[in-house]
RNA sequence: GAACCGGUAUGCAAAUGGUUAAGCGACCAGGCCUUCAACCUGGAUGGUGCGGGUUCGAAUCCCGUCCGGUUCUCCA
């Protein structure tokens, strides 16, 4: 039996971390089942959808590696159904059409709110016979005002309301276009939709949506919704609390699989396991096993995810973003050492790919400048003698090689009778212009002999001239 | 204000009626060591928002209360 579920964003903006998690828990479920996972564009809100974020949508859903099976569907393609729909409703006597201004409406809620109730719409075109001159009507879903609806909710468990809780909802607006709660209703209608996975700020308008389907004669899709991720402050996620944008965790050098795997572990978990591979995650994720509290976004862990990723994922998927990173700093890794043997280098220091670029720039370039406090540190006037020693012994080594590289420093030090770390720590200065890099016989590799000398000479220099 | 959903250490969370409430992150200390990191070892931090009840036994079930979130738009 196979199963559809989807993802449906309204394109008002960038594709951010919520949606990104429902469009994930979505496309597991899909993917687990063997199902299909569909992508619908709800831009029925013509002056705030906009090309742009749907393009962002799709750029972020692309880089994540979620893809679907079916859509993009867009809503304003299917305007022609939605009305057919609204006309069945009118015809069936579930649907009416309601006169009443804004200011009204906005009058009447202010007095509800003022009696201390639920500010909602009376009812008060429902039986209207006659129109009203001059004015556009809005259509209203006439909702059933006794007994209950009940949600069978599968992260919520069983929610019920009262239809007395619930109004007279508008479908229509006055210039005839559908309203978000049909549209939804009928796309996840038309498109045999079976579960409908989305953030629990929709569980309010579910039981007017099981009303609409009622009144079509459909079977209601199975609804799991999911807590929202909220910003450090307690407060819903948004612009407020830094990056919220899917892209921006691209941008700023971020795994999509990581991402993905935090985004994952974030209201779900298994048992103690917190790295889930793609595979992993497909084989045990199961949305009845989510959370049903809210969650709190968490940057230092995504950051420690990420670092988990960087240290394990193959060098090549690796290779193929950092390149990326370098190219944004002017560097070109065809230019010097195999991208692939710097990662290696690196990839147990660098918990970002955009760090792992700026810390490794050295091996592609000459540094404009050292960093002060390691040359303070380092580079006495007796770090001289050392330097040279080094210099002539490199000069000598026709293998260069970090094998040959490391007992050839030994030597060095041997011979001046110095520890590894006076004369190590000041060889890593001379030729990173820092005082943090991989193995220093390594990093010398890496920089290669040429360089090593040349910049053993400049650090030389540098000594004597402020001495 | 009303309805709905929540509340386990500073964050994510496990334990779904059964000894002494997992694990991860963050934090601290030590080890390894040519630096940083990684890695290894150890440490500190909670009695499960609060109050009551049911039970031999409650984080788990019930009631009340407090706090937070969501919805109540001709937004989605």
């Amino acid at each position: 039996m196979s199963i559809k579920t989807r993802f449906a964003p309204s394109p008002t903006g960038y594709l951010h971390i919520g949606g990104a998690r429902t469009a994930l828990f979505s496309w597991l479920y899909a993917r687990k089942h063997g199902g299909k996972f569909v992508l619908r564009i709800e831009d029925t809100d013509l002056e705030r959808s906009t090309e742009a974020s749907v393009n962002a949508i799709l750029e972020g859903m692309t880089w994540l590696g979620l893809d679907y099976d079916e859509g993009p569907f867009y809503q304003t393609h299917r305007f022609d159904r939605y009305k057919a729909i609204i006309q069945q409703l009118l015809d069936q006597g579930d649907a009416y059409y309601c006169y009443c201004s804004k200011d009204e409406l906005e009058f009447m809620r202010e007095q509800q709110m003022a009696n201390k109730q639920k500010p909602r719409y009376d009812g008060r075109c429902r039986d209207r016979e006659s129109p009203r001159d001059g004015v556009q009507p809005v259509i209203r879903f006439r909702n059933p005002n006794t007994g209950s609806v009940i949600i069978e909710d599968l992260v919520k468990g069983q929610v019920e309301v009262q239809n007395s809780e619930l109004d007279d909802l508008i479908i229509a607006r006055s210039d005839g276009s559908p309203t978000y709660n049909l549209t939804v209703v009928v796309d996840d209608m038309d498109m045999n939709i079976d579960y409908v996975i989305r953030g629990d700020d929709h569980l309010n308008n579910t039981p007017r949506q099981i009303n609409i389907l009622n009144a079509l004669g459909a079977t209601p899709p199975k609804y799991a919704h999911v807590p929202m991720i909220l910003g450090e402050d307690g407060k819903r996620l948004s612009k407020r609390h830094g990056a919220v944008s899917v892209m921006q965790y691209k941008e700023e050098g971020y795994l999509p699989e990581a991402l993905l795997n935090y985004l994952v572990r974030l209201g779900w978990s298994k048992g103690d396991q917190e790295i889930f591979s793609i595979d992993e995650m497909i084989e045990h994720f199961d949305i009845n096993d989510v959370n049903r509290a809210a969650s709190t976004f968490n940057p230092e862990k995504l950051l420690w995810i990420n670092q988990q990723y960087m240290k394990e994922a193959p060098v090549e998927h690796i290779a193929r973003y950092l390149s990326v990173h370098f190219g944004e700093l002017g560097v070109d890794p065809s230019q010097g050492p195999a991208i692939e043997k710097v990662i290696d280098a690196q990839r147990d220091r660098a918990k970002t790919l955009v760090e792992m670029a700026q810390t490794s720039v050295y091996f592609y370039q000459d540094f404009a400048e050292y960093d002060e406090k390691a040359v303070k540190k380092n580079f006495k006037a007796t770090t001289v003698e050392a330097l040279q020693a080094l210099h002539d012994a490199f000069t000598d080594l026709s293998d260069w090689r970090a094998e040959v590289i490391h007992p050839c420093i030994e030597q060095v030090a041997e011979r001046l009778d110095l520890k590894m770390g006076k004369v190590g720590q000041p060889l890593r200065v001379a030729i990173t212009g820092g005082s943090s890099s991989p193995a220093i016989d390594i990093t010398a590799e890496l920089i290669g002999k040429e360089k090593v000398l040349k910049r053993l000479q400049n650090a030389i220099a540098l000594i004597q001239s402020r001495t």
